[in-house]
DNA sequence: GTGACTAACTACTAAAATGATAGTATCTCG
DNA sequence: CGAGATACTATCATTTTAGTAGTTAGTCAC
């Protein structure tokens, strides 16, 4: 797919491209919620072996998850999530509450387990503090090439 | 794709069945960036214009995009972000900022117009001012089958 | 009016990804 | 020994995607 110069350097396409995969994403979603196995994940999802097999090496090369041997006897592996694979939550997390705010239909709530309330995942600026989409925005290439001036995203 | 009782009402699941498709969202950071124009989407990302129509007539049906004559005389139509659109912004910043933070290689930055820092985007529950992935979540579908107790998701 | 040009698509075909199903390998347990 | 578990691989039909060319409808320069 990616041609050539695809805004080569944006973080958005760099990260879409590595996991921006329904599959992909609704593996991690599963592994977030605590599945480990191939079959288990397998029944979960529907997903033909084939292709769970090919899913499952590319996170695990990308870093996302990493096989375990949770048994010796016969010897077993599973998938348990890197630092990498769960600091992708919150992007999952906004999905969901894309959805929420934005498909028709019954949904699930996110519950906070310590408080028992109910979240209400948004996206912010931890510099700033100020809700993502509310103030106009500049990708930027600084460093290198001085020709690539970068972008603008206006809310 | 999608088969039986996947997680039927995870809005996750919903999220990214519905976006979860790589030229999908390569399109809608194109519209985030201005792009409107059917040879503009086509010469930057480089997709065969079938599936560009494709992937334009989905967003526009599923209410993200909306076609706006721009021009009478020839009669032109372009495509403009509805508000569910832009509301997607958080989600696709949320991806960068993850290949950022996971990814090696140059990557440009995302700047604040307003202030001209660089932004640092991060998800938290709007309710608690969590950072999202601090506290364990559960998924729970209260109100409908009283079966269905939800996921857990642990930190 | 004719010919060059723009812009949004559609048509067609080849290549690649996906889905469905069955089967293999290895080990345990009764 | 035979049945069951579990993580896959093999095979092939179907669907999706890619690449390229062509169509339609109009403007504009002459």
């Amino acid at each position: 797919m990616s041609k050539n110069g695809v805004a080569q350097h944006c973080p958005i396409v760099r990260g879409v491209s590595t996991l921006g995969d329904t599959w992909t994403m609704l593996i991690l979603r599963e592994a977030h919620v605590g599945v480990t196995r191939f079959d288990q994940f397998r029944k979960n999802l529907g997903i033909a072996p084939t292709m769970l097999t090919k899913r499952l090496a590319a996170l695990t090369d990308g870093g996302l998850l990493e096989k375990r041997l949770y048994s010796e006897r016969p010897p077993r592996e599973d998938y348990v999530l890197t630092p990498a694979g769960q600091d992708f939550l919150p992007v999952l997390l906004l999905f969901g509450a894309w959805a929420q705010r934005n498909c028709d239909g019954q949904f699930a709530r996110f519950i906070d387990e310590t408080t028992g309330q109910e979240i209400e995942p948004v996206g912010v600026d931890a510099v700033s503090g100020a809700r993502l989409g509310s103030r106009p925005i500049k990708v930027s290439m600084e460093g290198a090439k001085p020709a690539t001036e970068g972008s603008e995203i206006h809310p």
